[in-house]
DNA sequence: CAGTGGTCTAGACCACACT
DNA sequence: GTGTGGTCTAGACCACTGC
């Protein structure tokens, strides 16, 4: 029986295509055949997983691939044992993962949504900026004012950070965050422009809610995780003018890049804090 | 018959009071970020949880307790089901949920153990601080220089981070940590007097080691979890002098607050990063 | 009411580590 | 070989949601 448990960690990929998301996408993984065990191995040791891996990475690539869409309801848990022929517990670990990961969201009685940056209780996941009085909602609306966005050719180490393809051009956006009608964060943007095309100033201007947001829902790009690197500086007189402070002013500089799924780099950006009314939060686990 | 499942959520807490190690401590629990909301421990309305949380509680008890102790083995799930009269399955999501806590570490073949600041591979589990070139090992071993090691009364925000009894004193550790032969770090660390009795600059300044595996080993704390709030500052003339910069030198500010088993506070820290060479690395996701 | 995710159990077999 | 955690299945019942 294709479905059996017992050779699921050895042959279920192979011997057992299963239906997969559909026949327009290629199996996701581990589609070949070759015992990790096997001595003789030349390059290309294919990745045995576990059966939930297998169906977690079925699942990354109908999220990626836009099968299904923010905000929205996957599959039950049923339906998707069903198609991929696994047991409900097995479908159930992949999504607890998944969830583990932020990248759908259970609710009881209701089922599993697509995560998504345009929801309240997430608005500010990427910003670890908080007021040292007070919360971020006692401040009233962040109010947003865009400097600069433009297409250039991006620097090598820029585009190397990107992923860029030779001759790929980028979005530079510099725009200022007024936290508590004081501007306070200062920063720079930059876009890979084949995938965002058709990206304007006034559209960033006008949008409500968090500018992942945005991305997400006009250029289907979905933000999943970040890297930032923090450092103390002190900002040049540009920067002093543009977020009102004296050039002594120490600002906490925060590099990001980052990343959709499969960590694929999509964004990098260059801020600068003002953390004498703010301070940047972070738990260590 | 006490273990049935029948009636795990509603009663279980009441109706099959299990071992338990005891009543005591009301399950805080790794709350929602939601308010303070009520404790549920009014004596008529215990807090009903599943039965694994149970489990959880009831093993976080254990470690709380040193009944395990760090580094070593904990009961086998097959033992741990017998004692708490559930199935393997039962406890093996409390497990689960404690090693993503990061509480114990799973090791397959060998048994499940109590994770510990004194292994190698979480030895700077704590320290997000990186050179921006190289690696921290090949910086060679980190230095570290007591400059102060007292015991003081405290003032009130501080004796308030600490939840100090009236009266509580604690100790005040300054020092410098060296990476790549240069002084990078400045940090003042308070510790409740009564938890480290008898620590002394001599034994800071010959351990070997995070100095967390220090009071793990020496002093039954471990260190679980951490809130850290990150500023850009200047230095006063003593610290710039410590730290060998210019008093115009911009320099990051990390306040530290860490906490024991039950979110207890049991260190308060206050530490100047140089990130002219360095940068602190943060992931959001 | 039916459907969803949440919890619990029981039993099977696999991969790993020690002895 | 024995014991450990790791994976998978099957089936049960509970709690929440919305019709």
């Amino acid at each position: 029986m294709c479905t059996g448990y017992h050779s699921f960690h050895w042959q279920a990929a192979v011997a057992c295509p299963r239906t997969m998301t559909s026949p327009t996408t290629a199996p996701p993984e581990a589609s070949r055949t070759g015992a990790i065990a096997s001595p003789g191995e030349p390059a290309g040791t294919p990745t045995f997983s576990p059966l939930y891996q297998q169906i977690k990475q079925a699942m990354l690539h109908s999220l990626q691939a836009g099968e299904w869409k923010p905000q929205e309801a996957i599959p039950s848990e049923m339906e998707l044992a069903k198609r991929y022929s696994v047991s409900q517990g097995t479908v159930r670990k992949a999504i607890d993962e998944l969830a583990a990961e932020n990248l759908v969201v259970r609710r009881q009685g209701k089922g599993t949504f697509v995560a998504s940056h345009n929801e309240r209780h997430v608005e500010y996941r990427f910003l670890r900026l908080y007021p040292d009085q007070g919360t971020l909602d006692s401040e009233g609306p962040t109010q947003r004012t865009i400097l600069e966005c433009r297409r250039l050719r991006p620097q090598a180490e820029l585009a190397q950070a990107l992923q860029l393809a030779p001759g790929e051009s980028v979005l530079q956006i510099r725009r200022i965050l007024s936290l508590g009608g004081r501007p306070t964060i200062l920063e720079d943007m930059w876009l890979p422009a084949q995938l965002f095309k058709g990206l304007t100033a006034e559209q960033l201007s006008s949008h409500q809610g968090p500018t992942y947001g945005l991305f997400e829902r006009d250029f289907g790009v979905r933000m999943t995780r970040a890297e930032e690197r923090l450092r103390a500086t002190l900002p040049d007189p540009e920067q002093a003018r543009l977020l009102q402070v004296d050039a002594g002013t120490p600002l906490l500089q925060v590099e990001r890049i980052s990343l959709t799924y499969n960590d694929m780099p999509v964004e990098v950006r260059k801020a600068l804090y003002r953390t004498d009314t703010h301070h940047y939060r972070n738990t260590l686990s």
